[in-house]
DNA sequence: TATCTGACGATAG
DNA sequence: CCTATCGCCAGAT
């Protein structure tokens, strides 16, 4: 096989991560591999994409690329964004999430 | 190349 | 439990 033509489509490419950077697309990726119903914080798609300790550096992404299930993101200890945290919450809701006073009911 | 910013995380009070 | 401060990382200017 000399060269692909066409490589593999990911599903970063959803997000249009042609122009984006190793450390965005790699944070696209895993986003994107997250299901409905399914919680993360900034720190564990930080350590996911191979990056860890770059927690702060995904919130930047999340901000700049749009299409992206930001409002599976919550902070560590299952707060909600600070950004839109009534947002965050009906979504959530929506996908089947409790969340009880701007936070995520953990298990 | 230097400096500032920011959807964070952990710790101290 | 909540607020304040420091530390860390990648992007933007």
């Amino acid at each position: 096989m000399t060269q692909t033509p066409e490589p593999a489509r990911s599903p970063a490419d959803l997000a249009g991560a042609e122009h984006l950077t190793p450390f965005e697309r790699s944070v696209v990726a895993v986003l994107l591999a997250t299901e409905p119903g399914d919680v993360v914080s900034y720190g564990e798609v930080a350590a996911e994409a191979g990056y860890p300790g770059a927690a702060r550096a995904v919130g930047g992404v999340l901000g700049r690329v749009d299409g992206l299930p930001w409002w599976r993101v919550v902070t560590a200890t299952g707060r909600l964004i600070p950004h839109d945290p009534d947002r965050q919450a009906a979504l959530l809701r929506a996908e089947g999430v409790p969340v009880a006073r701007g936070r995520v009911v953990l298990d």
